[in-house]
DNA sequence: TTGACATTTAGCTAAATAACGAAATATAAA
DNA sequence: TTTATATTTCGTTATTTAGCTAAATGTCAA
């Protein structure tokens, strides 16, 4: 019962929760969207998404120096993510995510990498 | 997105599946047969069945002094717990798990409780 | 009323885990 | 090659939580 068991441990965490959701909108987001979303360190948000990754709930393909991540539904797994979608459907938290999401998607990687640096780029908000 | 995480963590621990599966197998068990299932203290066993019910997924009915559990799908969750017995099903730590009960379920509460107190009553194993 | 006792609650300890910063890795650009 | 940099891994710390024992609660029986 060890991967169902590890399969709710990975979904019954906040911040993996909010990755799931992001990814359900956006089909593919890089690992510093993510971080900047969930307003952590990078090792943390990487941390995160291998936790998914290790659950085959996310699939990732790297580009360069950017590593990009989808939502993987495993086989078997529809009726969950059924559950998951209606229990979280008009969750304000994750409509907030959405709108910060839309304001991320418009900053080039480049620069988002280098605000979270500190080097400051001047991003509309 | 609270109730959502409390239902996935609560489902997330092994002896807590443990119970579900049980109550989903055998309709209505107290207290006294799970603590016995699962092989733990009777606080310890109360305090998962105190989780489960927290988070809607049993109910209890008191007889005296015992208390009895039923298996409780909230609305909405029925996705979920059609995922929960395609994901389970067969595991065989639950068919394990179903032959022990069906030992337990044959000693009344009575001697069931003697026997937690450490007062053999000489059960045919 | 008193005593027995099934269950729950409270208080504690040990293990699991989420977070961080720093170091390691791998890739792009100079 | 050397430097910069996006991501991951490592080591540590703080929080959470599963487990226990002991005490409290509520119910039955004498």
């Amino acid at each position: 019962m060890e991967p169902t068991l590890e399969t709710l441990k990975a979904l019954s965490d906040k911040n993996r929760t909010r990755v799931i959701a992001a990814l359900w909108r956006f089909d593919e987001l890089c690992a510093c969207q993510i971080t900047e979303l969930l307003q952590v360190s990078g090792a943390t948000a990487s941390r995160h998404l291998g936790i998914l990754q290790k659950n085959g709930l996310v699939d990732s393909r790297k580009d360069g120096r950017w590593v990009y991540y989808r939502l993987r539904k495993p086989a078997g797994s529809e009726p969950l993510f059924q559950w998951l979608e209606h229990s979280l459907s008009g969750v304000e938290e994750l409509v907030a995510d959405f709108q910060v999401l839309k304001k991320i998607l418009g900053i080039s990687r480049e620069d988002l990498c280098r605000m979270q640096r500190g080097e400051a780029c001047c991003p509309r908000s």
